[in-house]
DNA sequence: GGTGCATGTCATCGAGCGATGACAGGAGGC
DNA sequence: GCCTCCTGTCATCGCTCGATGACATGCACC
């Protein structure tokens, strides 16, 4: 009896453990941010106790950097006809936000923390611009902004505000609706 | 000595203190977002002791419902000129956004907190999409949602993350840029 | 000028947080 | 079979926060 009604027996693998811990914590960073989320909270998801999250991580906030680290794949963009720039831009754009918790947890995340917001900045300068440029003459920086804050204003009215127009889009409908605007932010 | 070093006397007013706590708490919402806002720092900001906050608002959030509730004083756009729109749009945007912390509180405190976001869909159905539905033919709920997505995203990007190409536009190159795009999404 | 209520203060509670350091236990090397 | 790290736990500290209730103080009114 002592042996058999065991908790599943928590294979003892330091790995394993660590990437348990970040995928717990994207997910409660992405839900409550970054002040609600509980080191605590984090570590009883993975079935652990809060000080190995110190252990591993140092300190919160290195929980969070590691979690947040982020990269959205785009596209090299260079020969995508301009026709069908926008089509993959909201593509990729559905396949960052719905399919991984990452970029809501830093989202969440910048509205209050500066550390979270230079994240944010560091994304767009490294991935989000250089992206662009090969599809813009001129006017890089100010374009990818631009469209960052289109995305990024749609991803929140989505997915935080949950703003009912906005949840009930589909894929289809929001590619009719902001493809014109990033073709604008673009192109123009 | 006991009554010449005093300290600036601050009159026993009920209602003077209640706007000054108001004030103060949407200064640190708006910098600060919900959580890291405390009603000792509030307070203290006021010269007045934090059990007097409870005792006016009840909680915590009593004094943010309070200090979030906002008005956009959005004009009537009856009869206003299809290409006029816009201007007057984004004129709106920049005396809400830059001369009142009021929305920059709501917007950080909606990233965590569900009833900064209700009471940001609140605005949205009681005043955006109404002023809206006068200028468009259809969906108007899904226009509004739209162009607030906009603007969101554009404070977002300039206020909080501080992209330096958002931070750094004009009130004209802003008027330039989102112009069309705000035109798209009421009138196609 | 004293009395009573409105205004503001003080001391304190209980809870939850991040973080620390000493300890336990199992797996692998000799 | 024992020793030794690596992995994980436990007890606890120190701090801050929101909130409560008893107390002090000043103004207005009679």
């Amino acid at each position: 009896m002592s042996t058999s009604d065991d908790i599943p027996a928590r294979a003892r693998d330091a790995d394993a453990t660590r990437d348990d811990l970040l995928a717990a914590a994207r997910r409660r960073f992405a839900a409550d941010g970054y002040e609600r989320t509980t080191i605590r909270a984090v570590a009883g998801d993975v079935g652990v106790d809060a000080a190995l999250v110190i252990r591993y991580f140092g300190s919160k906030e290195g929980l969070f950097t590691r979690a947040a680290d982020l990269d959205l794949r785009l596209p090299d963009l260079t020969g995508v006809r301009a026709g069908d720039l926008s089509r993959v831009l909201v593509d990729r754009f559905f396949a960052v936000w719905e399919d991984d918790g990452t970029f809501l947890a830093l989202l969440r995340a910048a509205a209050t923390s500066e550390v979270a917001a230079e994240a944010m900045r560091t994304v767009f300068a490294a991935q989000v611009a250089p992206a662009l440029a090969a599809v813009t003459d001129d006017r890089a920086p100010e374009r990818a902004a631009l469209v960052g804050a289109t995305v990024l204003g749609f991803a929140l009215g989505r997915y935080v505000l949950r703003l009912p127009p906005l949840v009930d889009m589909t894929r289809d409908q929001a590619q009719a609706w902001l493809g014109p605007a990033l073709r604008h932010y673009l192109l123009d």
